[in-house]
Formats: C-alpha cells, sequence, structure tokens
DNA sequence: AAGAAATCGACAGGACGCTGTCAATTTGAC
DNA sequence: GTCAAATTGACAGCGTCCTGTCGATTTCTT
C-alpha cells in the first residue's frame, strides 16, 4: 500500500478524523491565549503592540523589504504594510534605499527601535514563562512539536493548490 | 532543585528561548493556514463561514447557551453571539426555553442546519486530507502534539493571573 | 530592446474578534 | 425575603488581517 492510500484510508476514519478536528480546536485556542497573553505583557508599552513586536522580531538582524517580511511571517504584504507605516509613525523604523529593488525599500530600526529590542527580549521572556512555568516541559518536546505543526503547515501549502 | 526553579532557569536559557519563539512562530503559521484552507473550503456555500462551521460542530449533539459556546470556544461571548444571530437570519438554528436559564435561551439546528451536518463532516474530510495527505503522520502523532499544545495552554491560564 | 507578467505602495471596504457599556435578569449570600 | 454581585443580550467602536483594485515600476521572456 502506498504513502497516499495509506492516508486517504486514515483520513476515512472517523476516530482520526475527530482527533485531529480536537488538534485545530487546540491550535486555535492556544493561538488565541497566546495573543491574549502576548497583548496583556505590552499593553502598557505606548509604542509596541503584538504585530510591531513580531515585526521587530523579524527585522532585527536583517533589514528586509515589506513583502518579505510578510512572506516570513505568513500574513498578506497589505497587513505588515500598515504596521511598518505604523512604526514609521513611532519612530521605530526607517525606510532606506534597497540596493536590489528600485522602489521596495529597506525597512531598518531607528536608534529608537534598537533600544526597544531589549525590551522585546523581555516580553518574551515572560511570554515564555507564563506558558510552561510550573511544568516540566523540556527542550525536546518543544522541538519535537513545533518540527511537527511545521511539517504539518508545509505540507498543507503543497496541498492546497489541488483544492480548486 | 523544585520545579519552578528548573523552569526558571530553563527560560532563561536563550536557547530556550529562541526554540519557544519558533513554536510561537509555527502555531501563529498554522493557525493561519487552517484558517486560509478552511476558508477556501467553505467559500462556495452560501450558508456556512468559519465560524458558523465551529459553532455547528459545537452545538451539533448537545445544544448550548451562547456563553457556553464562548467557553467552548475559547473566544468571547460577543463573537458567539454575532455569529448565533447571523445563524438565526439565515435560518440554520432556534433559540428554544432553557429550563435551566430564564433569559440565555439554547442554540439548537433547525432542519435546515441539520441538513448543513453532512457537509461540515465533508468540509473537515477534506479540510484533514489538505495536512495529513501525502505525509506519515500517524494518529499518535496527532494525539501527542494535541495534548502538548493543550498541557501548555492550560498552564498558561493559570500563570496569566500572575501578570498583573 | 520591447512587450508581457509579476511586484510594489497605497487605498477602500469587509470579516471577525476584541473591549467597554447598558439595562434587565438571574444568582448567591445573609 | 432582600440586596449585592454576576450574568445575559444588545450595541458601539476599535484593531488586525483579509480581498480587490489602481497606477507605477520592476522583472522576465523572447
Amino acid at each position: 500500500m502506498d504513502q497516499d492510500t495509506k492516508n486517504n484510508k486514515l483520513s476515512e476514519s472517523i476516530e482520526f478524523l475527530a482527533d485531529f478536528q480536537l488538534l485545530f480546536g487546540n491550535i486555535i485556542r492556544i493561538n488565541g491565549a497566546f495573543l491574549e497573553v502576548a497583548e496583556k505583557i505590552c499593553s502598557h508599552d505606548a509604542l509596541i503592540t503584538v504585530p510591531i513586536w513580531r515585526v521587530i522580531a523579524v527585522i532585527r538582524i536583517n533589514p528586509m523589504t515589506v513583502p518579505e517580511v510578510a512572506k516570513y511571517l505568513g500574513i498578506k504584504r497589505q497587513s505588515v504594510q500598515s504596521t511598518v507605516n505604523q512604526m514609521k509613525r513611532r519612530g521605530l523604523i526607517n525606510l532606506i534605499k534597497n540596493p536590489n529593488h528600485k522602489t521596495s525599500p529597506l525597512v531598518i530600526l531607528t536608534k529608537k527601535g534598537n533600544e526597544k529590542v531589549d525590551d522585546i527580549f523581555k516580553y518574551q521572556k515572560k511570554l515564555t514563562e507564563v506558558f510552561i512555568k510550573g511544568t516540566d516541559i523540556t527542550m525536546k518536546d518543544v522541538v519535537s512539536s513545533r518540527e511537527f505543526l511545521r511539517a504539518l503547515r508545509e505540507n498543507s501549502e503543497k496541498n492546497i493548490a489541488k483544492l480548486n
């Protein structure tokens, strides 16, 4: 029995469908929990919102264009553009000439933006603590779960084209 | 060394923080992928949207009140209320007297709503296939990942109160 | 080099979940 | 039984991400 046939059989199983639905339920809920905690953590920082937090985490090392950031985050470029415009108004970033592209500038942290990186680290630490403090979760658990989710998502990207 | 001390140490580790950030990144992205696929699947169904899909999946067996559905889904009652009102306008549900509560009615599927349950099953099957077809994912993988995410979320609920 | 296709910033409008508020009702403590 | 606290439906307003569109520029094909 080849791989496809095996998995077709698996997705026919009512049990497996139910298990998978529960997995999705847990993904949705932990995603919600994650957002909730992150928003709470940065709620007293006038310069930082969760979308800004994510953009800083991405461009901190390598300046990128808006569409590149969007691709990295897995969201649409228009959403990132809106966040970046907001960051520009708040003086956190500058748009500098891109040697590789004449109309799509690189998003780079200003001095003010760079000073926020330390705070972002603190926020990330707080966030992590909320989820793991008091458990016996190991790094191995985290890595294996992460890789499983990554494999699942990457596989969906291959199959999504066949939908229509 | 007690549990708390151990995990405090763990969350101090730069490596672990990075791993955990990547886990969150993968959760955000698979959540996005999940929504994207689900929306695509039900995009040609004039009666079903993703939020409606979720509410049907919840109340299919046990009629519940709006706040109960919200709690089950881990979102705010106002959001569910809005979805339920929409479902009412589309004739998918009725609000019937709740023997246990005089002003919070039970949300129950109409005949029209019940006829949609089969479609929902088909959609769930499609959704599952997009993510697992072509992989060697087993039921055991799904269950262990789901339980890990559930444990993480439930733990966050214990710790979130301490934030402020 | 020239035209076709893809990408870019910008803008508008919509969906969904959030917060906050209100009056009405229910629940629970005394 | 009474009164304070919690819950409920409804409504308004906001943030984030979505889709679709536009003209301008870039990239690719030939």
